[in-house]
DNA sequence: CTGCCTGCAAACTCTTTGCACGAAT
DNA sequence: ATTCGTGCAAAGAGTTTGCAGGCAG
């Protein structure tokens, strides 16, 4: 899904819901799809801050549910305090997590299999699968042969 | 594994690191496998203050990564803020966890090719799986046919 | 004028930590 | 004596929310 696609696909959403396209709004939206890799709110308040400096955490923290209730961004969740999000791409909903043991580093795959496997578990137990996500914990090469990520950060 | 097998495990994990059996750390245990679900950290705190009521928030918050340490407990984070617990069982890691969108119960499966799917997937990329997680959200029987769930919580 | 949108700061939730006292070795 | 363990309260991180003013329709 491309820049303009998505740009569109979030002003008809926002259109929907009776919402505005404000200018907050719109700089948040670059920002977001300014990122090259996962990003937090944080990273993305920074971001949207040097395209239009009125925008506040506030906003990002409320845009952000607008942004992935219209799916052109994605949440992911490794369990580590924070958030990350990135844009949802093609809509593949069968995408795999692996992140780095040390570093947090976000790794993501293709994984073809897991949402006919995520709906074989479900329907076992009698529920409607929604949505699915593997994650993977493992060490990533750096971490292997120096004992230590370069871009760590924690600790 | 038995809850006298885990308490074993347990105390020879605490002294392998120079660490003592309190009576605190023994009502957290016995807190913990007298659970019938999934537990957060407050209501482990709950139950193991009507065991010892000298047991503080404090000393569960630094006992539970004693427990998972030792693997006896395992961590469940379905990305809601807080986390949950539950006894680690046979060590069957190959599990998935079934959340409900509305009532957030968690559901837990045995997902036999799970393991061997983060594996391929880690190897992808050149990396050394060390878990993996497999997380599924559907809606529950109960919140397809009444719209809602009678467990739920928020809102 | 009604309702959406905003920034600010305070509030909130879950978890971690500094401290001083107490207990085990 | 030394090390470990504790409760308490404060701090911390990330996120949410109440409020008063601003702006669009």
């Amino acid at each position: 899904m491309s820049v303009d696609a998505a740009r569109e696909k979030f002003q008809t959403y926002l259109a929907d819901k009776g919402l505005r396209v404000t200018d907050q709004r719109l700089a948040i939206f670059n920002a977001a799809f300014a990122q090259k890799e996962h990003f937090t709110a944080e990273q993305l308040l920074d971001c949207a801050r040097k395209i239009d400096d009125s925008v506040s955490r506030a906003t990002v923290y409320r845009t952000l549910p607008l942004m992935t209730g219209s799916h052109i961004l994605r949440e992911v969740d490794i369990g580590s305090g924070e958030k990350f999000y990135l844009p949802a791409g093609n809509g593949n909903t069968q995408v795999a997590q692996v992140v780095c043991v040390d570093c947090d580093k976000i790794f993501e795959i293709s994984a073809p299999f897991m949402e006919w496997y995520g709906s074989t578990v479900s329907l076992k137990l009698g529920l409607k699968p929604v949505s699915q996500r593997l994650q993977v914990s493992a060490q990533c090469i750096a971490f292997r042969s120096s004992g230590r990520c370069p871009n760590r950060l924690k600790k």
